[in-house]
RNA sequence: CGGGAAGUAGCGCAGCUUGGUUAGCGCGCAGCGUUCGGGACGCUGAGGCCGCGGGUUCGAAUCCCGCCUUCCCGACCA
């Protein structure tokens, strides 16, 4: 008999189909104040994945964590100009403290340029100290306007990372390596999602920031998703904060920098990426769960079979789980793996036990297969690894296939209704992008005519232009 | 912040137009039984400041005013 779908399709309303997700899969609730989350556990094991995987990246390249105060002196704020300018709508600002009101009020962190800069400038006094590598993982806000869970949310979870550099050749090539070596890399290779590597314009560039990078997705549904940012803050942050050097000829000279972040944010990406009208499917590489032994019924020794399965499983690697809830039915229970994405499900019950197999199925497909009981293991591993390159086969496809090159602004826009287009930015230019604006569409990235992160001097630039979230 | 829609049990909704005594339905939840290879079925049961505050009235889920929240579309953003 035909159920109703357990989530809007897809095809039928994109936003929605995300919000069903997000309840169904377990994933987050809306905090009590506006824009707030509560990330629920399941949500929370992707997110301390990511986290885990990108912190040794990042370590990798030399970096150290650090923290640094949630409360910021408003006056901090306010050294650098565009900086403050850029976040003063979205700050939230604390006026009292100990029931009396404070003598300079104090900002929540937005990001921590400026608080992290008034350290930097006691650490850093010789050439020695540089480059100064630091990263933090934690949590800002910034009061939103239209919140989306994961996508908007007036507080998130990220890492921020802050250098300081003798030179502003240096700069540039850390914020690009950190760009190619730890963001792209891990969104290819871990989360399955392709991401276009470019230049921010200056409309779309960091408040405070000489030049900003990205990494640009695109979703089930065409539009685009900023998952992480590198910027060069050139001396503009150093000369307001004065964090100056001796250099080897005994002068003075002010830092050269970058600042460059993910957030929660990216478990949006992932569920809009790769989710389908099944739920979400998690890439096996990231996946915390990334099979389940279900006992079909426990009958015939299924149950101690399946758990030995399981054991098996987890003696090899694979990151499993028993599902041994025969009390509830089993429709129930893989319609709920399934909203949870989980790559692999390994079904045990006496019809399979009695032909000397279990039945394997991968989420990404759907596809059910028999296997022999002895090769559990080596079929699981094989599906996992097969998993996460069809995912991220899936995606590129999409991606180029929705991806289209135009010469106008209204052929621009109309590419931009499905996926990106591509356009010169001789041919657009600044006007092009405010008319692009006032139809909801953005310049998401400028790229090298081969598709790589320009270089300043590089002219023959294409746009990538496409509607955001 | 502008334009639209909506807040009634955990979720989805009806009731409101035309005020009336005990506020319903589906799913979910608890107990018991029968089931179990794609959201099982039956019986019993628990669960409501009807978003919040004020007003009108003998009486408000229902009418009026204000506020808050959520969703969609715009301006801003990781």
């Amino acid at each position: 008999m035909a159920k109703p779908p357990v989530l809007t399709p897809q095809a039928d309303d994109f936003p929605r189909w995300y919000q069903d997700v997000v309840a169904k899969a377990e994933l987050a609730d809306n905090g009590p104040v506006r824009g707030t989350m509560v990330i629920r556990p399941y949500a929370y094991a992707i997110w301390e994945r990511m986290q885990a995987d990108l912190d040794r990246r990042i370590k990798a390249t030399g970096t150290q964590n650090a923290y640094f105060p949630l409360f910021i002196p408003e006056s901090f704020l306010t050294k650098e100009a565009e900086h403050v300018e850029g976040f003063s709508p979205e700050l939230a600002v604390v006026t009292h403290g100990g029931g009396k009101e404070l003598e300079e009020p104090v900002v929540v962190r937005p990001t921590s340029e400026t608080v992290i800069n008034a350290y930097f400038s006691k650490w850093v006094q010789s050439h020695r100290d540089l480059p100064l590598l630091i990263n933090q993982w934690a949590n800002v806000v910034r009061w939103e306007m239209r919140p989306r869970l994961f996508l908007r949310t007036t507080e998130f979870l990220w890492q921020e990372g802050h250098t300081a550099h003798a030179t502003e050749d240096e700069a540039r090539a850390f914020s690009l390596r950190i760009l190619n070596d730890v963001y792209e890399r891990f969104m290819v290779d871990v989360l399955a999602i392709p991401v276009l590597l470019g230049r921010k314009t200056d409309r779309e560039r960091f408040a405070g920031a000489t030049n900003t990078y990205t990494c640009e997705a695109m979703m089930g549904d065409g539009k685009a998703l900023q998952m992480g940012t590198s910027h060069e803050l050139g001396q503009n942050f150093s000369k307001a904060f004065d964090t100056v050097y001796l250099d080897q000829s005994g002068e003075q000279v002010h830092v050269w920098q970058t600042s460059w972040g993910v957030s929660t944010r990216m478990v949006g990406g992932l569920i809009m990426c790769h989710g389908d009208d099944r739920g979400l499917r998690v890439p096996p590489e990231l996946a915390a769960l990334q099979a389940v032994v279900m006992v079909v019924r426990d009958e015939d020794g299924a149950g101690d079979q399946a758990a030995a399965i399981c054991d098996r499983l987890k003696a090899a690697g694979v990151r499993a789980e028993l599902d041994d809830r025969v009390d509830t039915s089993f429709g129930r229970r893989s319609v709920d793996w399934e909203l949870k994405g989980v790559p692999i499900r390994i079904e045990v019950g006496p019809r399979d036990l009695a032909g000397g197999i279990v039945t394997l199925v991968r989420r990404d497909s759907g596809d059910k297969s028999p296997v022999p009981l002895g090769e559990v293991v080596e079929r699981v591993q094989g599906g996992l690894s097969a998993i996460q390159s069809t995912l991220l086969a899936e995606a590129t496809r999409r991606r180029d296939e929705r991806t289209v090159d135009v010469t106008t602004v209204e052929d621009a826009v109309e590419a931009a209704r499905t996926g990106f287009a591509r356009m010169p930015w001789a041919l657009l230019g600044e006007d092009g992008e405010g008319r692009l604006a006032g139809q909801g569409v953005s310049v998401r990235c400028l790229q090298a005519s081969d598709g790589s992160v320009p270089s300043p001097a590089d002219t023959d630039l294409i746009a990538i232009v496409a509607r955001a979230y």
